[in-house]
DNA sequence: TTTTATTTTTAGACTAGACTAAAAATTTAT
DNA sequence: ATAAATTTTTAGTCTAGTCTAAAAATAAAA
């Protein structure tokens, strides 16, 4: 089967979205999510029904197939490992490779991305802690959770970023807080839900919103 | 200014072209490399012309204008340094490396092919022996020439090949023919220009169709 | 130089992927 | 439970890039 990238970005998109909508991603969501309009999503979303990539029943919204996931998921896979080589091997920094890994998870090659795979060594996560897809499309689904959500007293590592945003990740590097930090929950503020940490040695306070795109890895969560 | 995939791949297989057909390359030449009608191709044409990057006057054939010439160079850049990237780094052979720099040399990323050309060390040629231009769009014009316009006595190096069709280069290894190795003219065979070659320390006969994908570079040749 | 052959362009149609505006279905609120 | 608001789909249009068939221009041959 053979798949524009267009198709790609519409199966990506619904494989993210699926997490917040598990009966079926609206089409508004996924119209937005890929900045188009719904009746364009419409459309793309009859043409990938067409071709069982998704399953749909009008106004229901809109899931994968299995068919469909996998895909995803390959596509998803590409675009981490040509993260990784981006910044482990050309020295871009962890803001700078989105963009360029979304036109390079288009190339299709199977043998490229296993080429790619072995050349960095097999790595597990990508820049921003994010798990990278083996080729059977399994993950290694570690068990993070959003600084959010966290209470006061509790202590665990700095494991991923939700939104990868540029502006996100300099203003991360900016204030020194990098993945593999050390992180303890000191305070939260109970009019605006901002944030004081304790990071490595130093105390830090983060708002809401930056504590809603980190992850922690608590020590109490052991991996399958 | 913004490029499709479909106009770079005109504008490269016009920079090809125009070798062959120095005052202008027609229309059907160009729809025939293009693999596309003659219809479709003048209505690319007069796209190019739009935004400038091809002189153009009906009926009279083509020519790439000073903007689009550096684009297809660009373009042929990033084509030749992924080819380097495929071999060197990810163990693919020469003949495998044609399609997948066909979609990478459209990601768009001046420091992405920067750092790469970096990283595989500023190499001067890609694995089949075609010089890579740098950052200017310059090239380093080696004077090689085709074993077919050899005559008997002429010694020289391989160096390059025309066509780099997988199913040429296959038939080169599959007889040991690589870059490099040191070719002597020894009878040309006037009933079909075969040509009887020493090649290394061994002596060998190739058809006038091989013998015209073959570059030698003269050992009288200095570059500039 | 007139006819014939070839090349190139035009005209009109198709598909993918987008859009706007309007209609239909669903959900929320009174 | 009906009205109002929201979401989703349909209908029709647009562009890039392709095609076929036919017309027009150029080149070759008689």
């Amino acid at each position: 089967m053979v798949f524009t990238f267009s198709e790609e970005n519409y199966l990506k998109a619904i494989y993210h979205l699926e997490n917040q909508h598990k009966k079926g991603v609206p089409t508004n969501a996924l119209a937005e999510m890929m900045e188009t309009k719904a009746s364009s999503t419409t459309d793309m979303i009859k043409r990938l029904s067409e071709k069982e990539l998704v399953a749909y029943k009008k106004y229901q919204g809109v899931k994968l197939t299995s068919k469909g996931e996998s895909h995803a998921v390959k596509v998803i896979r590409k675009h981490r490992l040509w993260e990784c080589f981006l910044v482990d091997k050309l020295n871009f920094s962890w803001d700078e490779v989105h963009d360029i890994a979304e036109q390079l998870e288009h190339i299709e090659s199977e043998k490229l991305i296993q080429e790619l795979d072995k050349f960095l060594g097999y790595p597990r996560t990508d820049p921003h802690g994010d798990s990278i897809p083996d080729g059977k499309g399994n993950f290694s689904k570690i068990n993070k959770v959003l600084l959010s959500k966290c209470e006061p007293g509790q202590i665990g590592v700095f494991v991923g970023v939700k939104d990868s945003s540029a502006s996100f990740l300099q203003y991360l590097d900016k204030n020194k807080i990098a993945l593999g930090a050390k992180i303890k929950v000191l305070y939260k503020e109970e009019f605006d839900q901002s944030i004081e940490l304790q990071i490595n040695d130093r105390v830090f306070t983060v708002s809401y919103k930056s504590a809603s795109n980190l992850y922690l890895k608590l020590p109490d969560d052991h991996e399958v």
